[in-house]
RNA sequence: GCGCCUGUAGCUCAGGGGACAGAGCAACGGACUUCUAAUCCGUGGGUCGCAGGUUCAAAUCCUGCCAGGCGUACCA
C-alpha cells in the first residue's frame, strides 16, 4: 500500500506546487470504496489558483496518467480520486505477505535506535489486580510494536519494591502476622495486613510514624526490616511470575525500587551540587516554581526518600546503559503530575535527554460506585478474572466444540485474550467501568471474534491439503475479495499509527476491522467448493488473512489457536 | 481554588480538519443437509455536553461555561 500511495505522491508533485511531504499529509481515503483508494481534495489549490476546487480536480485527472499503479484518475466534485490497480495492488499485497511471514508489516525504521519501555511495576506485597493489568497490556503490546518497527527495546518492569508501604507491612506482619500462613498464601496473606492495618490506623494514628520509622529503618540497614522485607518480595514475586508466565509477558530487567537504594545518595547529592536543591519545611525539595509546578520533594523530614527520588535516580541510570533514544512510562494517569515534576528536574539538572522521556498515561479501572482501592480492600485478583474467563470459555468450547484438541489450553488462551482485549480494544486514556458481563461477553468486537476468524481460516487452509501456495491475483474481484485485499494492505500503517500515538488500541480496532472483512468474504465467497483456479486464489486470500491475523495479536500478547 | 483527562445512538465505545457521523451490545426480523452460527444479513435508533471563535470546510483546532473523573509537599 506504501508504495502506492508514494506513487499517488509522485503524480501529484508533478502537477500541483506542493512539496512531496505534504501532499503526503494531504492525501486521505474516501469514504467509500466506490470512490477508490486515495483522495487528493483540491480546496487548499483552490485558495491558491483562485479557482474553483471542482474545475481543478477535473484538470488534474485530465492531466495525469495513471498507470501503472492505477487503473484510473478520476475527479469527483472538488476531490480527485486515485483507483489502484487492482490485480496489481491485489499481487503486491499478497506476495508481501507470503514474503514478509510473521514480520509481515515490520519496517527498519527504528533501526539503531533504543525505546525504553518502563510497564507493569506492580507494587510488591500487594495483589496483582485488574489494575495492573493495564499497564502491563499495554507495555508489552508497545514494547511488540516498536519492535515491529525495527528499534531495540528494553522493557523493564520498575517493581514498587521499595517505600513507606514495607513500613506499614513490617509493622502489620509483627502485629498480626503469621509466618506460616506467609510462605502458603503469601500474596494473600500479605494482602490482609495491608487491610488490617489502614484499618487500625484510621483510629490509631501512632502506627502510621511507626511504619515511617521502619521504613527508615530499612533505608537504613537494620537487619530485621531487611530480612522481612527481602521475604515479602521474594514470595510476593514467585507468584507475580505466574501471572506473567500466564499472560506471555516478559521483561528485559526486573530493576524495582529497590534496586537504587546505593545510588539514591550519589543522586540526591548531584542535584545538590548543581544547586537546584533546598530545604523547606524540613523536606529536600527542588522548586519548580518557574514551571508552574509544585516542588519535588527527595527526602522526607526524616531523611527517608520518596518515590519522585528513586524515578529520579532510575532515568538518569537507564540513560547511562542503554543510550535511550525515548524512554516510555506506561503509567496510570493518575501520576501525571508526577511525571511533569519528574521530567522538569531532569530538565533543570541540564539532561536534553528530559525531552525523550514521555509518560503513556491510561485511564483508571473503576466500578460503578467509586474507584478501586487496596487500602479498602475492594481490589479484583486478576487471577481470578482470568479464570473465570477462562472457564466460561471452556464451558462454550464444551457445547461447540467437544472434540476440539488441547482443550484447556484453549480455554485459556480464549479466556485471557478476552481479557486482553477488553483492555487493549480501546483508548487507554479512558477509564474503564469494571463489569463481569462485559469482560466475559465473547460475541461481537471482542478477542474470541479475531480469535474465531482466525480459526476460520486455519480450518479452510487445513481442508485443502492438495493447494500448492499458487493463486491468481486477478481471479480476486468479487467486492468483499477486494476489501479484504485493501485491509490487508493498511496493516502496516496500522503499526505506525499505533506507534506514533502509544495506542495499541489502532491495533486492536484494525483487527477487528480485519475480522469483519474476513467474515463477510467467508459467507460471500466459497472457497473449498469453487473452481480449481478461484479456489487456489482464494485460498491464497484465506492464507494472507490468516497471517495478518495472527501477526496482530501476536502483536496485542493475544494467542490465536487454530481451532476453537 | 488551580492543573490534567473525559463528555458522540438506551448502554459500551470507533471516528489521523474534509465527501451522507459509524460499530458492538441490547430490541425486533431473517440465514446452519453447504469451508466451525463465538458467524452473517436486515430494521429502528443522533441538538457529536452547551455557547462563541478560527477555516472554503469543525465531532475533530482555539476560548469560555457546564458535568464527571483524577491530581494538587513529606503514599506510590
Amino acid at each position: 500500500m506504501e508504495k502506492f500511495l508514494a506513487e499517488a505522491v509522485s503524480l501529484l508533485a508533478g502537477q500541483v506546487p506542493h512539496d512531496k511531504e505534504q501532499l503526503l499529509s494531504e492525501l486521505e481515503t474516501p469514504p467509500d470504496p466506490e470512490l477508490g483508494d486515495f483522495a487528493y481534495p483540491c480546496f487548499r489549490l483552490a485558495k491558491i489558483l483562485r479557482s474553483a476546487p471542482a474545475k481543478i480536480s477535473a484538470e488534474l485527472a485530465g492531466k495525469i496518467t495513471p498507470a501503472p499503479y492505477f487503473s484510473r484518475v478520476e475527479a469527483h466534485g472538488p476531490y480527485l480520486n486515485f483507483y489502484c490497480d487492482r490485480r496489481l495492488l491485489t499481487a503486491e499485497t499478497l506476495s508481501g505477505i507470503f514474503a514478509g511471514k510473521e514480520r509481515y508489516g515490520w519496517k527498519d525504521r527504528g533501526f539503531g535506535r533504543t525505546v525504553v519501555i518502563d510497564f507493569s511495576a506492580p507494587n510488591i506485597a500487594k495483589p496483582f489486580g485488574i489494575g495492573h493489568l493495564r499497564s502491563t497490556v499495554i507495555g508489552q503490546a508497545l514494547y511488540r510494536i516498536y519492535q515491529a518497527l525495527g528499534f531495540r527495546c528494553i522493557g523493564i518492569n520498575h517493581l514498587g519494591d521499595w517505600g513507606t508501604q514495607f513500613g506499614k507491612l513490617i509493622v502489620a506482619f509483627l502485629r498480626w502476622g503469621d509466618a506460616q500462613h506467609l510462605e502458603e498464601k503469601p500474596i494473600e496473606h500479605l494482602y490482609d495486613l495491608y487491610v488490617r492495618f489502614h484499618r487500625a490506623a484510621e483510629t490509631d494514628t501512632a502506627l502510621e510514624e511507626e511504619a515511617r520509622a521502619w521504613f527508615l529503618k530499612l533505608e537504613n540497614g537494620d537487619p530485621e526490616a531487611r530480612r522481612l522485607w527481602l521475604l515479602f518480595r521474594t514470595l510476593s514475586l514467585e507468584e507475580f511470575k505466574r501471572v506473567y508466565t500466564q499472560l506471555g509477558v516478559q521483561f528485559d530487567y526486573y530493576q524495582g525500587e529497590s534496586f537504587f537504594n546505593e545510588m539514591l545518595g550519589d543522586t540526591v547529592r548531584l542535584v545538590e551540587e548543581q544547586g537546584l536543591a533546598k530545604v523547606s519545611e524540613g523536606a529536600l525539595i527542588v522548586s519548580l516554581d518557574e514551571d508552574g509546578l509544585p516542588p519535588c520533594l527527595l527526602r522526607k523530614q526524616d531523611g527517608a526518600t520518596l518515590y519522585a527520588t528513586r524515578d529520579l535516580c532510575a532515568a538518569i541510570y537507564r540513560q547511562r546503559m542503554f543510550n535511550f533514544d525515548r524512554m516510555l512510562y506506561v503509567v496510570g494517569a493518575d501520576q501525571a503530575l508526577h511525571f511533569q515534576q519528574l521530567f522538569a528536574v531532569l530538565k533543570k539538572m541540564g539532561y536534553q535527554w528530559a525531552e525523550k522521556c514521555v509518560h503513556v498515561p491510561f485511564g483508571l479501572i473503576r466500578f460503578k460506585d467509586g474507584k478501586m482501592s487496596t487500602r479498602q480492600g475492594t481490589l479484583i485478583f486478576l487471577e481470578d478474572v482470568l479464570a473465570r474467563a477462562s472457564e466460561l470459555a471452556a464451558g462454550i468450547i464444551a457445547e461447540k466444540n467437544p472434540k476440539l484438541p488441547d482443550k484447556e489450553k484453549v480455554a485459556g488462551q480464549v479466556g485471557i485474550g478476552a481479557v486482553i482485549f477488553a483492555d487493549l480494544g480501546n483508548d487507554r486514556v479512558k477509564d474503564i467501568e469494571f463489569e463481569w458481563e462485559k469482560v466475559l461477553d465473547f460475541s461481537g468486537e471482542t478477542a474470541p471474534y479475531i480469535q474465531y476468524a482466525h480459526a476460520r481460516t486455519c480450518s479452510i487452509l487445513r481442508k485443502a491439503p492438495d493447494w500448492d501456495g499458487s493463486y491468481d491475483a486477478a481471479l480476486l474481484t468479487c467486492p468483499e475479495e477486494q476489501q479484504l485485499v485493501s485491509t490487508l494492505a493498511r496493516f502496516g500503517q496500522a503499526i505506525e499509527r499505533a506507534a506514533e500515538t502509544y495506542k495499541p488500541s489502532v491495533i486492536a480496532r484494525y483487527l477487528i476491522e480485519l475480522a469483519k472483512e474476513f467474515n463477510k468474504f467467508y459467507h460471500q465467497c466459497p472457497v473449498l467448493t469453487a473452481d480449481s483456479l478461484r479456489r487456489a486464489s482464494r485460498l491464497g486470500l484465506v492464507a494472507a488473512t490468516r497471517q495478518v491475523l495472527q501477526n496482530g495479536l501476536s502483536m496485542l500478547g493475544i494467542a490465536a489457536p487454530d481451532e476453537m
